[in-house]
Formats: structure tokens, C-alpha cells, sequence
DNA sequence: GCGACAG
DNA sequence: ATCTTGTCGC
């Protein structure tokens, strides 16, 4: 797919910020989403991924959203020059990741990031950037707390919790199998929390990740070996 | 001021 | 994210 990037790689923390703030405006709200595909987004690191200039590989995987077969993949290698920085995340990975997406045969009609979108310090993390880059619906799911505070959903699989930040929901906790530990979900663009949760719901039929991320997890990881 | 902090 | 042994469960 054709992927326009309406910005330069900026280098240092300062510059990232300023981006977010600019692109935060471009967020568009919920429409109308019943994907046909959906696009699972990973990368994987070679050797310490927490230090900089390392190797990466990015993988953009589409799965039919109603048999969740495998219609179409992409892989990217390349580095990370960017540092990790929580808030900052999106500027590790987006260089790769939009070379993945742009290996796709077929543009999908939603992604699934794996980390954050709308529930970030800035209200801008990386399914939100994925999103107004592609101005494709995305959703974030996240397997780890960031922002924001919460209860502890209940135990059985669809039991969920709002995520609180200053008073507002800007994600959920979502159990997506019974007695596991919940995902972390939040509205990227063009889609909303109800329908991300259900969604998520959907592409987890039996295990706790999204079937998109395992696969595209898998992807990434095997193309590091191999190279 | 100090600690916490998506992957 | 990645580095890792053994271990519990389907």
C-alpha cells in the first residue's frame, strides 16, 4: 500500500514531541468499522533491543477478520535509530513498520498496533501516529500498564474496566481469556473504544494476544533469524 | 525533587 | 524488546 509520511525521522526527543503535538489535531473520531482484513503490527530486536542503532524487523500481517486465515504478509529489516523512550515509542518503530506496511499487496481495512493510541501522555502513541500516517481505523493493544489507572477487570474472558486519565476513559483493560492476565486497549483512529474492545475480542478467539499480533510477533522474529 | 514508564 | 531453566498443563 502507498504510505505518504507528512514529516522528516526526527532524531532527538525534542523534535518527536513537537511532532505528536502537531499530528495530535489529526485524530479523527469513530466511523462506521466492520473490517473485511485486519493487519497485525509488530517488531522485533536483535540482541539488546534496549540500546540504540539496533537491528530490527518489522512485519505487517492480514488475516480475513472473519476466518482469521493468512491473506497477505510483509517484512521489513532495518534499524532503530531512535532511542526508547517511553511517550516516544512510536519514533523506534515507525520507520520499519511503514516499510512493512508498504510491502502490502492489499491495503487492510484496520490495524491492530501493539502498544498505545489515544492512552498516552500526549494522547498520541503509536496506533494514533499509525493511523493518521495511513489513514487507515487503528486500534492499540498494549500487554503491559502505561498510563492511567484502573481496576482489576473480572476473571472471565470479556470482563473489562475503564482506563483512567485525568477523570477520562481513554482505554480499557480487557480480559480476552478466561483467568489471564487482561490486554490494554485503546482507540488509535477512526474507531471506537466499543468497538476496539469488540474488535480485540474477535481476533482473540482462544488465546490472550489479538491473532494479528501473534502472527505478525512470529513474523518479525523469524525473518531476525534468518538474516 | 523522586520514581515510574508502551516495546 | 531481549537474555534464559525448569515446569505446569492441554
Amino acid at each position: 500500500m502507498e504510505i505518504m509520511v507528512p514529516h522528516p525521522w526526527p532524531s532527538t526527543p525534542p523534535e518527536a514531541e513537537a511532532i505528536q503535538n502537531e499530528l495530535r489535531g489529526r485524530v479523527e473520531p469513530a466511523g462506521s468499522v466492520t473490517p473485511r482484513t485486519v493487519a497485525g503490527l509488530d517488531v522485533s530486536y536483535a540482541g539488546d533491543g534496549g540500546g540504540d542503532r539496533a537491528r530490527v524487523a518489522a512485519a505487517a500481517v492480514v488475516l480475513d477478520a472473519e476466518t482469521l486465515e493468512v491473506v497477505a504478509e510483509s517484512v521489513a529489516v532495518g534499524t532503530s535509530d531512535f532511542p526508547y523512550v517511553p511517550g516516544l515509542f512510536a519514533f523506534r518503530e515507525l520507520p520499519t513498520l511503514v516499510e512493512a506496511l508498504r510491502g502490502l499487496d492489499a491495503t487492510p481495512d484496520l490495524l491492530v498496533c501493539d502498544g498505545y493510541g489515544l492512552a498516552h501522555p500526549r494522547r498520541f502513541g503509536l496506533a494514533c501516529h499509525v493511523g493518521v500516517i495511513t489513514g487507515l481505523p487503528t486500534i492499540g493493544v498494549a500487554k503491559t500498564a502505561f498510563v492511567g489507572t484502573y481496576e482489576q477487570p473480572g476473571p472471565k474472558r470479556g470482563d473489562r474496566s475503564p482506563l483512567l486519565l485525568d477523570g477520562v476513559e481513554v482505554g480499557r483493560v480487557l480480559r480476552t481469556q478466561d483467568g489471564v492476565k487482561p490486554v490494554f486497549v485503546s482507540v488509535g483512529h477512526r474507531v471506537g473504544l466499543d468497538e476496539a474492545c469488540r474488535l480485540t475480542l474477535a481476533l482473540a478467539p482462544r488465546f490472550r494476544l489479538p491473532e494479528t499480533t501473534r502472527r505478525a510477533d512470529r513474523l518479525s522474529r523469524d525473518r531476525l533469524a534468518t538474516v
